[in-house]
DNA sequence: ATAGGATATTTGATCGTTTCACGACGCTGC
DNA sequence: GCAGCGTCGTGAAACGATCAAATATCCTAT
């Protein structure tokens, strides 16, 4: 008759660092404690309140490498820029910024952590090694790099992967990504609607996105006629870079009538070395960018540019990526670029 | 006289995704296997070599959770952005990006996964939350933005957390971030000595870094003598909410011939507002930004700026966080900002 | 031949959770 | 009075790695 229950008299001071702590304080077995915090099936609503009452006071968190070693999974998500075509570079890119913003939001809206890795690639076993770490439940990957096909080899054998990038024929994983070569091709058109015929395209070849805008803009630039000519230079997509490339350029060509940059930044770069070289924007040299970040309503003239929604395209990502976890069927998303016409392209 | 191992003849297709799996192909037990990876102590260099292999050939890596399980542990870092003064915005500014990528670069270095969140606090408990976690062994943020009391608490109690941000009076949490004070100075003492007398700050009140920047700039004007004017517009530190708020300024009050930017983001809005008014910079109004993101060359004209050194600004971040895991002293870091005269603040 | 000592390997406990399979308890209805 | 049945709670086995302690193995010296 004597009342069986162990006295928590003692346990009150004492940190609760783990559920055995918790459920000693609140003398029930560890099991019931668990159970009380996630609410999951039969615990009586005094007990669970009582527990949960006490977790709070004590801010305790249930430890999430244990919990997570037990349920099998990570909670967390992979989040590369593979730089083979940069290598050596810097991120530098407001938009990838802004993509990422927009990633890490969504994510922790899921509970999941966003695990971020800036890998330049060696070998071919880079990705391998990530996917086979352990570390992350699945990955998105920022722009293919010049890696394509050590992605298509792993995504074939590992789903949760999706890139942010060009689609490509015959590729086995799922992208995300503006119709490069559709945007190449309007930022073309539209140069040429403006009366220009001696077109620039500023770009780095190696990585498919761009090269795809490339593609886009020979094909309107073809499909236009023998009046208006092209020519591409190839080089690296940071501001100083960039700068140099074009600076150089212009000393050793005649000067087109028209510049396509594969994004804002280096059409930022563009502007100024025209400036410097005595050009004018728009008069002697149209400029349109690729992306639209925020600061291409600012420069000046206010950049013409060819848009990527990148709120639709950072949920499309995350959209994607889930159902591949879930084991759901899901394809690839080809965002339409857009053209917003500013000061930069005027007739 | 029978050989009595185990024969390890049918282990060889099967895929190898633990230790006790490796253990069983190689015919050892599982911490012979373990401590064959981890080369640790006396395990028979055969043995270790065929295990080694073993686990290359099926491309095995040790299960991460478990491991950081066992070793009470992470092996990752926190990287959070609190947006406490600009709720609601998304992040845009290159120079977050290029912390970013500094920081993601020095951790991967030793080993360290970073864990990116993006916090907005609702209440006090934000911090607690995410270091009670479990999830990360230390801590990076950037920018105290107004929770400077909230961060003061949690670092009493919780070590690993470093701030780039501002040296604040009785803080009792490591920062690193330039001198801010000295910056605002520096800034408006070159406006000064070029001759301006009517000097514009632009910055966000309740984020501290840029409080000081403010405050230095108004130290240099008192200094200046009464010939000198200075007034400040407290505005939201993204390119359009800047820009917006410039413009209306500009129409409500007479112009500036001198405006100091709190981000060369800003300043750069800034650069268009006035252009839009048809002021000329550096002629009617100098511009000085701040952070010398790698775009601020290339504006036009080219952005006066306020350097700070990100590459020495990361390395300190990461090593005095890692004093602070390791439980060695370490002390907080001032960097020297430095004035990069450029086109848009000329006499 | 055997004790003594290296050296090599194994056993078993542990990190903190979750969850399956039971058991104790109290109540109903025959 | 007891079989039957919810309700509430417990015990113990995972998850996969590490490590201290115990044991097996081999070699050498006596």
């Amino acid at each position: 008759m004597i009342a069986p229950p162990p006295p928590p008299s003692s346990g009150d001071v004492t940190t609760i660092a783990s559920l055995v702590d918790l459920a000693q304080a609140a003398g029930t077995s560890v099991s019931t404690a668990s159970r009380a915090l996630s609410g999951h099936s039969s615990v009586n609503e005094k007990t669970r309140l009582r527990i949960q009452k006490l977790a709070d006071a004590h801010g305790f968190q249930p430890n999430r490498l244990a919990r997570n070693l037990r349920l099998q999974r990570t909670q967390s998500i992979g989040l590369v820029l593979p730089l083979g075509h940069e290598a050596g570079q810097h991120l530098s890119d407001p938009f990838f910024l802004s993509l990422l913003g927009h990633l890490a939001d969504g994510l922790t809206e899921r509970g999941y952590d966003l695990v971020l890795s800036r890998v330049i690639p060696h070998d071919g076993t880079w990705l391998d090694r990530l996917v086979d770490s352990g570390r992350i439940d699945g990955l998105i990957l920022i722009g293919q790099s010049d890696q394509s096909d050590v992605i298509d080899k792993v995504a074939a054998r590992y789903a949760p992967i999706v890139v942010w990038g060009a689609r490509l024929p015959g590729q086995r994983y799922l992208t995300v990504g503006s119709d490069n070569r559709l945007g190449g091709a309007r930022a073309a058109e539209h140069l040429i609607a403006i009366g220009r015929r001696r077109l620039l395209y500023l770009g780095n070849a190696s990585a498919p996105e761009f090269a795809e805008r490339l593609a886009g803009f020979q094909d309107a630039v073809s499909r236009a006629g023998p009046g208006v000519a092209a020519a591409a230079l190839d080089l690296h997509m940071t501001p100083d870079a960039a700068h140099l490339a074009i600076a150089k350029y212009l000393t050793e060509h005649p000067a087109p009538d028209a510049i396509f940059a594969a994004s804002d930044v280096v059409a930022m770069s563009a502007l100024r070395a025209l400036r410097e070289r005595g050009l004018s924007v728009p008069q002697d040299v149209a400029v349109v960018g690729y992306d639209d970040v925020t600061l291409a309503a600012h420069t000046a003239p206010a950049l013409t540019t060819i848009r990527q929604d990148l709120v639709v395209g950072a949920k499309a990502l995350i959209e994607i990526l889930f159902r591949r976890i879930a084991g759901e069927p899901a394809q690839s998303l080809q965002l339409d670029p857009q053209l917003i016409v500013r000061g930069s392209s005027v007739a």
